[in-house]
DNA sequence: ATGAAAAATTGATATAGATCAATTTTCATT
DNA sequence: AATGAAAATTGATCTATATCAATTTTTCAT
């Protein structure tokens, strides 16, 4: 509760009316690993906040498992679409560790950014960077070899490669295990 | 400016005050086809508005043009890496038509953010709206083959394909000009 | 600690789309 | 309207990565 409201106090110094509804409508709970958040056709409700621990998203393709994102601590995770416009989501989202969760429904988040103008200041900003960040990997997706993709992984999430499975590190770099493995045999 | 205005209060019934602010700092001009609005290693330095006409964002890869997206009239533009994090770009912002363009500096948006909160509101929406359609564009760049790529565009841009050559459309789907060409001759 | 299941690796082959090259068509400018 | 340049098309390869299949390694629940 603390890392989010210090989170949100970086962006904008918002009213203590404001942090105090805020945290009267968060619910929290610690989500055991393997536990679903959302699932395809369901339309996302809640916007959450990694306390601690790993979220995945993924979608299925020809029954294959396709990773879209990893969220670690201190992220906040949603499913854009599927949120922002209150329709059926395309893709999971998981737990890939055990991982306490503070959780906001859509209509609290909504409520309170028409109850408090400034509150939308630090959404604009927290929307902004995520935007950012998902432009700026569809770029490298498009623009950098599969090395490079990888090399840039490892940087961004230096941590990650030793919590998640290789397999779903492959179909978020856009590649098959198989290819992924010998793209690490090469250098390692 | 009118569909400009009348676009923000769909979102938000701002107050005229905050109207009159930004009036005051908008900056119009119609600019001939082919003039770049950004090009790489630029800190992108303003956002825009197409009052009527089309703006196309692209970068060189070895020398070879990739189209990162089309914003026809109507649209906002702005290269979102360079803007929000106002670092150099990678990319290209250049009319393919003559374009009725308003434009806004940062420094000016983060004024008006800054001294009218409920304006944060309208910022939130609209970068919640580009930013689902960025999900959604790379989610089908990955989940779709090369010719439902090509019908979901005319599609979603009914009127671009006879606006805008070929080749742009081509490495906006991510294909060369020549697998372009394969894929329509198989179905027109 | 042990065995079953999942993940990772390795090898052989297939393939979508890229690349290279040569025309043909379209377009813009005088 | 003429003409030179850009764009599009078409054909012949090439290649990075996928797919398929078999084996080894790791993980995890009992």
């Amino acid at each position: 509760m603390n890392t989010l409201l210090t989170l949100i106090e970086a962006i904008y110094p918002v009213s203590t009316a404001l942090k105090q509804s805020l945290v009267s409508l968060l619910s929290h709970a610690s989500l055991p690993k393997g536990s679903l958040l959302l699932s395809p056709d369901q339309i996302s409700t809640k916007i959450y906040f990694v306390e601690k621990g790993l979220v995945r998203g993924y979608y299925l393709k020809d029954g294959k498992d396709i990773t879209t994102g990893f969220m670690p601590e201190t992220s906040f995770v949603i499913s854009p679409v599927s949120f922002y416009r209150q329709q059926p989501s395309f893709e999971y989202l998981e737990t890939l560790e055990e991982s306490p969760l503070w959780s906001l429904s859509y209509q609290h988040l909504s409520h309170l950014y028409s109850q408090y103008p400034e509150f939308n200041y630090v959404g604009r900003v927290v929307t902004e960077q995520y935007y950012t960040r998902s432009e700026l990997r569809a770029h490298h997706l498009r623009m950098q070899t599969a090395d490079e993709r990888y090399r840039a992984f490892l940087s961004e999430y230096p941590t990650l490669a030793n919590r998640v499975p290789n397999k779903h590190i492959a179909s978020f770099l856009g590649l098959t295990p198989e290819t992924f493995s010998r793209i690490r045999a090469k250098r390692d």
